[in-house]
RNA sequence: GGGCCGGUAGCUCAGUUGGUUAGAGCACACCCUUGAUAAGGGUGGGGUCGAAAGUUCGAGUCUUUCUCGGCCCA
């Protein structure tokens, strides 16, 4: 009977959200509205809002932080579009290096097939189709996510004009002289005679000669190292021709000792390091030393030594450096430098200026840098580099020892490092490093902790090398003069070359003839071509080049880069890089580095932990939008901890927003009403929805500044806030009583529904960017002329809704609405009561409380039957509830001892 | 091993230049409601702010050391 008479929420908006089914039915919506195009169209002519995104690699399946960056990107890029810009996000991928040649490999390894004997270009066709399988596998996976983007027309670096315009990009490198030709130890198969990858390694027991030798010291701070030898130890003698330079650990204790034995150091004083000093005396067989001085590593400095065989011709200085790399473990805790042949020799060096050189050939012969021994095979130099020492009176010690040492995993012949003929781009030669720190100075940074991060990798970075000894990459675009061994330098030639590749790619370069790249000018027996290929960093870091410049609807230099705080060493570093060298100033206007996504426990996600959790695997159990709730919720400056207790807890937040959603559309039976903000009458409302407003004029100013520094997590936390603390538990709660009980008439109910219609809107559209679906779905529910949710913008909230006076009056009524819920809470524990509506209450308030309350119907506050205030001198706020007396109206519950006022008709 | 960043309730996060008994939401417990109902409301418990030492009248906030974790490098 009483039911009739009320107006009960009425929504075809379910509860359940069951969002693994309905998500992809509305990305169906979206492909059939062409949301993209759509976006587009509306946006034409607007301040566009560029963040360019970062290319991921094409291979294998996403992960948990590839999605994290994807959803990241798509909530910024939504955000700036409902802000008014033409916020563009064009999607792109990764596709030359080794990791993808290496799959090819494999499966050449599984089928029996020799790589050598597939020509390159057959080759590089396999690694392009397996690049383009896995774009495919990631674009729908990124769809997935609600990511809104140009997904028909992504941009590759594979693509031919990529290719093309990488050349171009090489070539003002090349014409400005930046580009130089250097040498860089890599390991090297003196067998296959080529270049191998860590990852085609393979370590193996290998029986090493070793020695232990000495340098005479030539000059030093420390008195009395005069006329005394440095003794080191090595695994490789055939190095020591090579040797530069001796390291140092500033940390260690040494010793100077002098060894009283018969033989050739008799009466010599050597210097090694004290923790080392018995296993040195046990292999060099020393019966009969004695300690002359201990010293700090650090006194080593601008020590400078003769090289061993200083009396055969090499006499040049050898200078002692240090260095962190030198430990205890072995030896004498000094090393021998050969910057041409091991990385920590190579890097130690050139930061002293001590470049490699080509000491060693393809085969393994010396060249002729090294004297006395060119020509000779380095397999077989040890006994003869031994034999040498012995003669110059060098040598302490010699023997065999069986460590692990790496092998080639093709033909298990063991590898060597050798300095061998690389490209460089200099960090000097142009001022590139100036301008690059320069360029930093002039990004903005979020979190700004990022700046000093990339800033501290430029100030100490090498000489960017840019060549690989590979096949899938773009071609280095460099033919070298036979006779005078000139780099050929000519617009003509490499703009020819890039618009060959702009038309089939660059597969040409492995199978043509030179002189169709050189065209008429030149004379291809005149020049050798190159063969290696350009690192993958370039080509990444190329990407403004041939994306932001080269399309139409895009900008340069890019509004925002976005990446995992691993780029600074990567993607941020090599586009700042080439941009900088290029352009003279950074590609991006600003960085967003977001942290790693690490287990429930704040561990790395690992395999062999079991704690890996895919997106898939969300995506089935949960829903895409749980997924963008936990990126919004997150502080992405630091680690991102996930696991399913977490994305439990989101998805109780979840629901709740879906209630909030679901009680605004059951009271307003899912008919919206836009309303015209600037016209309401604000005196026409109730203080309570004058109140509301405000908050929520207060909450849009705060969403603003959360959005412009891109705190999401503070931003999505206000919001939910709003829903739980503000809506549901006291603006919903004391209106249910107006929108179910009154009359359609009334005027608090239609202030209310005004108000519930205001609220809709202002949370779908604060939600949007966030609850891609969600929001979506209750948008199309609306029967709204317009097609999508993202295609809308954020509202303007007028001024006149804030009101700080009403605010602080409204902020101490809930304070008296608190008191008056411990005391109804007191009657309920007390089985006095059930139901707040079977209370009244006596409240007892200060005199200077009767302006505040005059008009306060703490009934309705409270949601009580009854509420009597009473005004006494000095007195703190009190409050007694008691049973309501008299019966209760079948309508509104409410009980009363006379007729109820509403509902006795 | 080195450089950088971080560790505040079970969870996600606030905590201004050092200044009362360290906050919020969720989760949890208990109660109410059954007209937002696989919902909603109320009340409540819960933290030696990673650890220790130091500076200070006073430290979650500053310094040092240690520890745990992450990224990068070796």
């Amino acid at each position: 009977m009483s039911k009739s008479q009320i107006n009960l929420p009425k929504t075809a908006f379910s509860m359940k959200a069951n969002l693994p089914v309905r998500e992809p039915e509305i990305l169906e919506y979206w492909k059939k509205i062409n949301l993209y195009q759509e976006l587009r169209n509306l946006s034409k002519g607007k301040e566009k809002f560029v963040l360019h995104d970062g290319p991921p690699y094409a291979n294998g399946n996403i992960h948990m932080g590839t999605a994290l960056n994807k959803i990241l990107k798509d909530i910024i890029v939504k955000f700036h579009q409902m802000d008014g810009k033409d916020s563009i996000y064009v999607p792109g991928w990764d596709c030359h290096g080794l990791p993808i040649e290496w799959k090819i490999e494999e499966q050449y390894k599984k089928n029996k097939k020799n790589k050598n004997e597939v020509p390159i270009v057959e080759f590089r066709k396999e690694c392009r189709s397996f690049a383009e399988k896995w774009i495919e596998v990631h674009k729908s996976q990124f769809k997935r996510l609600g990511v809104v983007g140009d997904w028909e027309n992504y941009y590759s670096t594979m693509s031919f004009d990529a290719e093309a315009q990488i050349v171009r990009e090489l070539g003002k490198f090349l014409k400005e002289g930046s580009l130089y030709r250097g040498f860089k130890p890599v390991l090297w198969s003196t067998v296959e005679k080529t270049a191998l990858a860590d990852a085609e390694v393979e370590y193996q027991d290998h029986k090493s000669d070793t020695i232990y030798t000495s340098f005479p010291v030539k000059f030093s701070k420390i008195k009395e190292l005069e006329g005394s030898e440095i003794i080191i130890w090595t695994t490789t003698p055939w190095t020591i021709p090579a040797n530069k330079a001796l390291a140092y650990n500033v940390a260690l204790d040494y010793l100077l000792i002098q060894l009283n034995d018969e033989g050739d150091f008799k009466n010599k004083k050597i210097v090694v390091a004290e923790a080392l000093l018995d296993s040195f005396l046990k292999e060099c067989s020393i019966k009969d030393y004695n300690e002359i001085i201990k010293f700090k590593g650090n006194k080593l400095k601008d020590t400078i030594c003769n090289h061993p065989f200083f009396d055969l011709g090499y006499d040049y200085d050898i200078p002692m450096l240090e260095a962190r790399f030198v430990t205890t473990e072995q030896g004498t805790g000094i090393v021998h430098c050969a910057p041409s042949h091991g990385p920590d020799d190579f890097n130690l060096c050139l930061n002293h200026g001590i470049k490699a050189i080509e000491t060693v050939d393809g085969d393994g012969r010396y060249t002729q840098n090294v004297k006395l021994f060119e020509g000779t095979h380095i397999f077989k130099a040890n006994p003869i580099v031994i034999e040498k020492l012995k003669e110059q009176k060098k040598l302490l010690s010699s023997g065999e020892l069986v460590h692990s040492y790496p092998h080639s995993w093709r033909s298990k012949a063991p590898l060597v490092h050798r300095a061998t003929p690389q490209w460089f781009i200099s960090m000097e030669s142009h001022k590139l490093r100036a301008k690059a720190l320069k360029a930093i100075d002039d990004t903005t940074f979020y979190p700004s902790k990022g700046k000093e991060r990339l800033k501290s990798m430029i100030e100490t970075r090498p000489d960017w090398c840019v060549s690989r000894q590979r096949v899938w990459g773009v071609p280095l675009p460099i033919f070298i003069n036979k006779q005078t061994k000139e780099i050929l330098v000519d617009d003509e030639v490499n703009e020819n070359i890039a618009s060959i590749y702009e038309k089939e790619g660059s597969d040409c370069w492995f199978s043509d003839n030179a002189q169709r790249f050189l065209g008429k000018k030149f004379n291809a027996e005149n020049y050798d071509k190159l063969s290696d290929i350009v690192e993958v960093w370039f080509d990444s870091g190329s990407t403004h080049s041939f994306v932001l410049e080269k399309r139409e609807d895009l900008k340069w230099p890019a509004s925002m880069y976005l990446e995992g705080s691993d780029q600074h060493r990567g993607w941020f570093h090599s586009s700042l890089l080439e941009s900088c060298g290029t352009r003279g100033r950074a590609p991006f206007d600003s960085i967003l580095s977001h942290g790693f996504v690490v287990d429930g426990k704040g561990l790395k996600m690992s395999k062999s932990l079991g704690n890996v959790i895919a997106p898939e695997d969300i995506l089935k159990k949960y829903g895409a939008d749980i997924l963008r709730i936990w990126v919004a919720s997150s502080n992405y400056s630091e680690d991102l901890r996930i696991d399913y207790s977490i994305l439990d807890q989101h998805a109780d937040s979840y629901r709740k927003i879906r209630n909030t959603f679901r009680y605004l559309l059951g009271n307003l039976n899912d008919k919206f009403e836009k309303i015209d903000l600037e016209r309401i009458d604000l005196n026409d409302l109730p203080e309570l929805e004058q109140f509301i407003l405000h908050k929520i004029y207060l909450l849009n100013d705060n969403f603003k500044r959360y959005f412009k520094n891109y705190d999401f997590h503070n931003l999505y936390k206000e919001l939910l806030n709003f829903c739980t603390v503000d809506l549901s538990a006291f603006y919903f709660d004391i209106r249910k009583d107006a929108l179910y009980c009154d009359s359609k008439d009334s005027k608090k109910r239609q202030s209310t529904i005004l108000l519930l219609n205001i609220i809709l809107n202002a949370l779908l559209k604060w939600f949007a960017p966030i609850l891609s679906f969600t929001t979506e779905e209750v948008f199309k529910l609306l029967s709204n002329e317009n097609k999508s949710i993202h295609l809308e913008k954020f509202l303007h909230f007028p001024e006149k809704f804030k009101n700080e006076v009403l605010n602080e009056k409204w902020n101490e009524l809930i304070k008296v609405r608190n008191i008056c819920n411990i005391s109804i809470e007191e009657k309920r524990a007390s089985k006095e009561i059930g139901s707040s509506l079977e209370a009244e209450l006596e409240i007892d308030l200060d005199n200077k409380w009767v302006d505040k309350t005059k008009d306060i119907d703490f009934s309705e506050l409270c949601i009580t039957s009854k509420a009597k205030i009473s005004y006494k001198e000095n007195i703190d706020i009190t409050v007694k509830t008691s049973k309501a007396k008299g019966s209760k109206c079948p309508v509104c519950w409410k009980i009363s001892e006379e007729a109820c006022a509403r509902h006795s008709k």
